[in-house]
DNA sequence: TATAGTCGGTTCATTATTCGAACCATTGGT
DNA sequence: ACCAATGGTTCGAATAATGAACCGACTATA
């Protein structure tokens, strides 16, 4: 690993429970020499990366972000394109629909809208960070992430979130392909008790999963005709979304085709 | 220079002017060999800080930035801060209010406020790059900037926005002192064309200056009392603002004294 | 008040990493 | 067909990163 990506994935032990961070804990956390992150820090902070709290306190990340987000979300708009588009997939299902993007090893939230169709509704969170192996959202990804990917993030410890949160690598493997096959991901209760989510992985420039797209809706709703309505709508909304984003799916994606379709003539 | 700096200041090659660059362009303009611009890329690429546009293209601002400004302003709610304090500053002076932050060696618009008192404004752009030489926010920073960073940013050649521009390293250094004395920096067309500002500094918990905040008039609607009423609103504002940022002015930063609490209070 | 364990920050000889000139394979314009 | 770009790659030389040990300052404990 190269120093510019040590100071780099310094930056991702900062969170939301974990917002600022001392240099000794920091270096018991990353692993690395107490000089070396102090190197480091000193080198981001130069850049505002990040910065000090108070006086010889601790750190947590700088300023430059809010520039650098800027000018990102000013050539590529994504959050405000995605946002539409969740806005519309939430509108036509009547459930949560949000989309985050992957980021090392995690999904991170990118935006997401609610529906006020019902009293009750699957809540996110800002810049919340998904784990791959709990969520629908997680699985549909790492359905198309390289295999060296797959194998580096089920050789990890996998934490259970719920009583119902998969841990098994080999019982994740197991379910790829059969997602790979119809381009959806399924997962009942992995990330919150009771709620069922549908996942499609968005695709950038060069076919290669940057995110994914999901709606997540209470399993006491769900019913076959919702199912097959979240499906069709959430596959095609992923679509597009790719599409707008730049993006092109793999020639292995599946061309999806409505299920529900008579129903809707009908 | 540490290998870190290098990766990070390729970074600030990216502008709402060029937003993608190509290999051997970020080279030139960095000065670094093609092989190391190369090598740096892809490390930042790995964390999402930057991507490839196209297959085998140029480069842009990657991802990540959207969770980690995310994440930053969730602890520290800067730009939300700064916003209400322009507002009200700009409602208090009817004119333009803006506040940009230090960032490496230049200024970048952090957030601003119009007001709609008159016809014509002084617009802003979102993460405009504002250079300290050429404005009146960067004179404000200057004056209350170590003296190694004020060699360093006048030994750069000194580009002229405008006609009015001050190009001479030695007539600014002049105008330092007197801005110290006063706390406030004034500046007449610096940047643009018949645009007066006048700018005051913000300083973070170790009172290290970290941007400054200004309000920005047409020369044409300037008169000496809303010259006096300027200085006072964005004097108080100012501080405030320093303040409820956890921030504390050097003990050298002037107690401003209101200079037109007598026409006030008439 | 003495002590032990933190903390952030610093030093310096060792060593592993980065650097850069030269070199590909492609692409696009003339 | 040519030339001059481009993005990407190689490998010995040179530089920059490393980490154990060490500060001084704090804090809690005894």
């Amino acid at each position: 690993m190269g120093t510019t990506s040590k100071a780099l994935s310094l930056l991702n032990f900062f969170s939301r429970a974990t917002p600022q961070i001392g240099l000794s804990e920091l270096a018991r956390l990353s692993g690395l020499n107490k000089a070396t992150v102090y190197r480091l820090l000193t080198e981001l902070a130069g850049h505002g990366f990040v910065e000090q709290v108070g006086t010889g306190r601790e750190y947590r990340l700088g300023p430059a972000f809010l520039r650098l987000a800027a000018l990102r979300e000013n050539q590529v708009p994504m959050r405000e394109v995605a946002l539409q588009q969740l806005t519309q997939l939430c509108d036509a299902t009547g459930e949560t629909a949000h989309m985050s993007l992957l980021n090392g090893d995690v999904l991170s939230n990118l935006a997401y809208a609610y529906s006020n169709r019902h009293g009750t509704m699957v809540m996110m969170e800002d810049a919340e960070v998904l784990e791959l192996h709990s969520t629908g959202s997680g699985l549909a990804v790492l359905a198309y992430s390289p295999v060296s990917f797959v194998d580096e993030t089920l050789s990890a410890p996998l934490t259970a979130r719920t009583s119902q949160t998969l841990t098994d690598p080999v019982e994740i493997r197991a379910l790829l392909p059969s997602i790979r096959k119809s381009g959806i991901a399924e997962s009942t209760g992995g990330f919150e008790e009771d709620v069922i989510s549908h996942a499609v992985p968005i695709f950038d420039a060069r076919s290669a999963c940057i995110g994914a797209m999901a709606v997540a809706a209470p399993v006491s709703r769900m019913t076959d005709h919702l199912r097959q309505q979240i499906r069709d709508e959430l596959m095609a909304r992923a679509r597009h979304t790719t599409r707008i984003l730049g993006g092109f799916p793999p020639d292995s994606f599946p061309t999806y085709e409505p299920q529900n379709m008579l129903q809707k003539e009908a």
